[in-house]
DNA sequence: ACTAAACATAGATAGTTATCTATATTTAGT
DNA sequence: ACTAAATATAGATAACTATCTATGTTTAGT
């Protein structure tokens, strides 16, 4: 994961109401017309968050009949932790470690994230 | 930390370049003019994506005559890993364990991130 | 005092986003 | 076939953001 990739995961988190879709979701699958009992806004507004939520792989959806069922794809949220905190930490492959400039295209190659 | 709060924090991280800044703090405290020679665009622009860290408590700011040193703030880094996970996995606090709509002011109320 | 360097601020612009209303699509049941 | 329900899409609008150029502020050194 790069570091455009990883922003993208961290666009679909902020906004405070879709980080509660996914708080919600993450106990049950769920479908949308449970979801919006949660909120004041519309079903469109719903809608849209949980595509930009699907969009960023964040949430799954099965549908069955008429309802779609979403739920938290899981694998994803273990990597982005994973990668939160290696921004956050010092490692080997961290930028700082090299010669400024020098092993700058490297880096950007490489995609350290 | 509330669902507004946590939201903030992932906006200031949904820019690439910030991340980028923020993996570069992470092994050594930096000046601006260290951390420009790492980006294309202008010193303004660093300066205002130094400002959106500094505002979300992401980067703590030491002013040492004329440079300004920054590093990241590993305690609010900790804590943003905590809440994340929380978000994505289940727990006995989460709302999807309580009846809806009945308890969901209490759940408003209390704040359960 | 003056100059230069490091950083911040102001103001402008183009692009993005959260929300709404209105409408379309898909499916189950009658 | 028809209707109703669940969800998505289209288009509009107001607010926000990333970037730039230009300029201000603060501090060290001469």
């Amino acid at each position: 994961m790069n570091y455009e990739l990883f922003a993208e995961k961290m666009k679909a988190l902020s906004d405070p109401n879709r980080v509660k879709i996914l708080d919600l979701l993450s106990c049950d699958t769920l479908c949308a017309c449970d979801l919006l009992e949660h909120f004041d806004f519309t079903q469109p507004t719903l809608s849209h968050h949980i595509k930009v939520l699907r969009d960023a792989d964040l949430i799954v959806t099965e549908k069955i009949g008429t309802w779609h069922h979403y739920s938290v794809n899981r694998e994803l949220s273990t990597e982005i932790t994973e990668v939160l905190q290696s921004v956050f930490s010092s490692s080997e492959r961290c930028i700082c470690h090299t010669t400024i400039n020098e092993k700058e295209d490297q880096y950007e190659k490489v995609s350290p994230l």
